[in-house]
Order: C-alpha cells, then structure tokens, then sequence
DNA sequence: CACTATACATAATTTTCTTAGGTATATTTG
DNA sequence: CAAATATACCTAAGAAAATTATGTATAGTG
C-alpha cells in the first residue's frame, strides 16, 4: 500500500481512465477493479470515492443509471462523450507528469519518452 | 502548468530528491531549480515550501544554517543521515506507483520496468 | 448464526495546499 | 533615478481533498 499523500489527487484521473475502458462500472466494482489491476497497493476508500463520484456526475462527466441486482441495489456510471475528452486530457496529462517527475527525481528517463 | 491537484502530496519527495543530490540548498533555490528542471511546469508555492521545510526539519530529516549573503538572510538546509534514508524511500516508492498507474491508466509500460 | 462480502451513503476531522498578506534588500530597466 | 522585478524569508485564513468513523441493508459462507 503507497502512502496515501502520494495517491492524493490522482483518484479522478483512475476512475475517468477505468470509465474510459469499461464505459460502465458500479462504484464498489471500481473500487475492487483497482484493488486487483495493482495488487492491493491501491485501495480506494469509499469516503473518497462516493464524494467524487457524485462530483462527476454534477459536473455532466458522468451519467448514472440504478439497477436493482438480486436484491440489492447497484448505480451505475457512465462517462459521457464530453467526458471522455476530459479523461483522455486528465490521462495525458498524468504521462506528462510523470515524464516531468523523472527528470526531477533524477530517474532514468524510458524507452519512447522525449 | 500541471493541475495542482496532480501534484498534491509530492512536495516532500521532490524536497527530498533535491537535496539527496545538492545537500545543501536554500528555500528560493529549490523553488527556481523545480521551475528550471520543469520549465515551469511545476512551479512551488511558498506557503507551501516553507512550512514542509519547518516539517522536515522538525522530524530531524533536515538540519539548517543560516548564512548572510551580501545583506540577506538565507537559510540553506541540508539532509540528514537518516534523511537520505527517507529520501531514498520516497524516491523509491514514487517509482513504483508511477508502474502501477501505468497498469491503472493503460500506458505501456517502459523498458526496464518489471 | 455469526462473520465476511457486497453495495450504497454521509459527516466530522485531519491533512495539505492555495491565496493573500507581510517584511526587507538587490538588481534591472525605462 | 524611480519603478518594477527579483531575491529571500515567513505566517495565517480559507479551501480542497482525503481519512476515519459511522450508518443502512442484503447475500453468501463456514
């Protein structure tokens, strides 16, 4: 598990990426999807995620849709085609970063990167 | 300029990085080497500079020394032994996380990453 | 039948940063 | 040479984002 500081600020830029490819999760999905994709050195805390999903959907980035699954209820997102801009920028953006950040931490810069 | 929110929770390492390097370095410094070594895509604020630098060196991770150059005051600081421990480990698990959100994000992993 | 997993949500607190302000000297530029 | 910019430190109020702690409820497992 990273320190939580260092996973600070990124937790919009992992659901818009993850919304990006499946284009239809539930937030405890997401938030297990994560989990598992990093080996549980990521695990998204329902207090972060709920706040910023709602967030999203506010701002026309996502659209929900509730489903009723045995008998428990699931909400679903859904990015939409704005949103989607708005994933990919965040997305490039955090490549960015992170070409930036080597070159500060003065780590070796990788194959492909300018 | 990259979002703040992107940036968030990496002051202390990039602090720390920077002074694993130079060893000794003033506050203003370090915010014109980041601009520098960024070109000026990371910019420091001072609010947020300083009181993490009065952190660090509560915790023992940096000592100071205050200098008088032509008529101002600077106060360079320098990291400790257990410091560059720290330092080391910071650096260590930004690297890692930067893999990890490669796997989350979708990107391709670069050479020489596991 | 108790515990864990699934599934949502919010509220108080904490952490961290931004914004805005304050002090002072040195240098550059119109 | 005056005004603006750069150098150099600092703090405090407020905002933003996360953590921690709850709360509710059903499903599955040992």
């Amino acid at each position: 598990m990273y320190s939580s500081e260092l996973i600070k600020g990124t937790l919009k830029t992992i659901i818009l990426a993850l919304l990006s490819e499946e284009e239809k999760m539930y937030g405890y999905e997401i938030t297990q999807k994560v989990k598992n994709l990093t080996g549980g050195k990521i695990q998204l805390t329902e207090g972060a995620l709920y706040p910023t999903l709602h967030a999203l959907e506010a701002q026309g980035i996502l659209t929900t849709e509730v489903v009723n699954v045995g008998n428990r209820l699931r909400k679903y997102y859904t990015i939409t085609p704005s949103g989607k801009t708005v994933a990919h920028e965040k997305v490039t953006e955090f490549s960015e970063f992170m070409a930036t950040m080597r070159i500060l931490l003065d780590l070796q810069p990788r194959a492909g990167e300018a």
